[in-house]
DNA sequence: ACTATCAATGTAAGCGCTTGCAATACCCTT
DNA sequence: AAGGGTATTGCAAGCGCTTACATTGATAGT
């Protein structure tokens, strides 16, 4: 059975009685058309069953509603909520979102810039650091929107949304050191962001008159299993920390069931912090105290920049959209 | 300053000396060019910086390599894993995949499948039960393939990849009441596969001997803290049970995290499993008796799927990927 | 009544690529 | 030397839509 070759504009336009433009001009900007023929086209897209061709859309009007999502992974992500916040957001405007993997290596991250850009998409929006100079200059070049979040880069290739990772670690020195804590370690994912933290972090606590804290350094993708060893890896060390900082909730769920398992009491023996406020956060036992990041926030950010550049209106370049420190149990 | 505009399939043809369709041939089935002719269209690329329109591709090669993935969530879902894995095999083979989520409710399905549609995508992988018959007849008509992933109805839209959850449940029945136990407790959460293993689970105890199992509801997506709700409401049980048999890992780690809380252990005085096999469950203390679903045997078999379909031949319409229930300390 | 203005629509030229078909060149066969 | 294949390339017609520009008719200003 052959089917019968799905509606185009044309098909439409004809049963409209009007020409392919003006149903062009009915489907992207109503507004424009008379209403007495809106209405004529309107019954005749829904007698038809017709659906635009995207692909030639794009092609004709160098728009293609297509957004890349750059994401290191998402299987324990502490950026889901930002990337299922954005994938929500950008869905309501007509746009659809490409999610590539990019892994730890630049490698990935370059064949998927090429793709990206292959494909006309609207906007890259990388949740990785970039720290290749020759993958920035590319996008630079691009003619692109190209959106840096969670991080907050002095330089940012084109817009960067997100919160100063420094001024994260030092705040939660200041509140740590706030709450009586003195022995502080620090568990630390080696991705920049993490590192950038655990400095802000040293930093601020040493300048307040504490020791350096000592710290152990974790691969990244950070996940539960890391909690349960970095507990243990605390045996190692010289003097026993009060409070562990840890560089993801996911670290400190782990690393609280393992200090249970040995029948270490949190917080009363040994306090955890985690980051990103994961949902599983509050609802941990104890609660576990955490550094939020509103996501849903920076997907709101995102879209108000693309829809800033659609009208070609000037733009702040970086947007910080801070943090908070959520106290709950653990520390 | 005016950025020059990136150069096209024409350039390209011009720096090499020869037409359009040879560079096209060159990028998308080398082999049908000569080897001279390949290597001076190599250069011509190389010293252009070509970069193909892949809109431009589709729309005259009506081939998208787009591949859209409808699934409910991203945040906390079981099916990450199998997600993530799609999008890194699907990747390797020149496809981008587009992520949306449909959440709970059709609207948003029925939506994201318009949008696939008229993106002209190559496939559209679900991983969520589609029950409408409206939406299932719409798909059916489309000429595009659909693949259903983690179930395996009998009546397939196009093709499913998946297993029986029926099966799933009557085998952790069997496995619970070889271990001794005899009154099971069902935490099931509100989504057709899950019922489903909680029915087959049910059958397979009864006919075993059992007594009907209790059961407690729970909403999706399932998370960490409906584990912790999900253990209080056992105190309203008039008989306790001996073992929980959870929807996801999520709850059964949840639960077991506030059952410790309230004194009981797990496994001695409480048994509990969970679904799904994440990587947590092994790591958790105990760590978590569960259903393995081996996600990137799925999205290797998606990508068998296409690149048959690709070349036109045939394939079985349902396959059966099975499920291993992983005995850990838990249960 | 006459023109300037404007809203509504139509005309048609692409957008950058793929591919069926035709043309050409080259190599065998007989 | 002619005929038949085969491998390689070019020609050109789209793919289905958007949009600059032209056209038309109506409204308003004088």
């Amino acid at each position: 059975m052959d089917t019968p070759r799905s509606p185009r504009l044309e098909d439409v336009a004809a049963t409209a009685g009007v020409s392919t433009a003006t149903v062009s001009r009915y489907l992207n900007s109503p507004e424009k058309v008379a209403l007495a023929t809106r209405e004529k086209i309107r019954s005749a897209v829904q007698s038809s069953g017709y659906l635009p061709n995207l692909t030639a859309g794009a092609l004709a009007g160098n728009r293609s509603r297509l957004i890349a999502a750059l994401v290191p992974d998402i299987a324990q992500s502490i950026f889901n909520d930002t990337v299922e916040a954005m994938i929500g957001e950008l869905a309501t405007d007509g746009n659809s979102v490409v999610l590539a993997l990019t892994g730890p290596d630049n490698d990935r991250l370059n064949a998927e810039i090429a793709m990206a850009l292959g494909r006309q998409v609207d906007a890259i929006i990388l949740t990785g650091i970039v720290s290749d100079e020759e993958t920035r200059e590319r996008l630079k070049s691009a003619s692109v929107t190209v959106i840096e979040t969670w991080g907050l880069p002095e330089n940012p290739i084109d817009v960067a949304i997100g919160f100063s990772h420094h001024a994260a670690g030092e705040e939660m020195a200041r509140f740590l050191r706030a709450r009586g804590y003195r022995r502080p370690h620090l568990v630390v994912p080696r991705s920049t962001r993490s590192q950038r933290r655990a400095s802000g972090f040293a930093a601020r606590w040493v300048a307040d008159g504490g020791a350096e804290p000592t710290r152990l350094e974790v691969n990244v993708p950070s996940h539960f299993g890391q909690g349960r060893l970095s507990f243990r890896a605390l045996a190692d060390l010289a003097e026993q920390p009060d409070v562990v900082i840890c560089g993801s909730d996911w670290i400190a769920q782990g690393l609280i069931v393992e200090a249970h398992a040995a029948g270490i009491r949190v917080p009363d023996q040994l306090a955890v912090t985690g980051f990103g406020n994961l949902r599983m956060a509050g609802d941990m036992r104890p609660t576990i105290t955490s550094v939020d990041i509103d996501g849903a926030r920076i997907a709101r950010e995102v879209m108000r920049v693309l829809r800033a550049r659609a009208h070609s209106q000037e733009i702040e370049t970086r947007i910080d959209v801070g943090f908070r420190i959520i106290a709950r149990e653990s520390a």
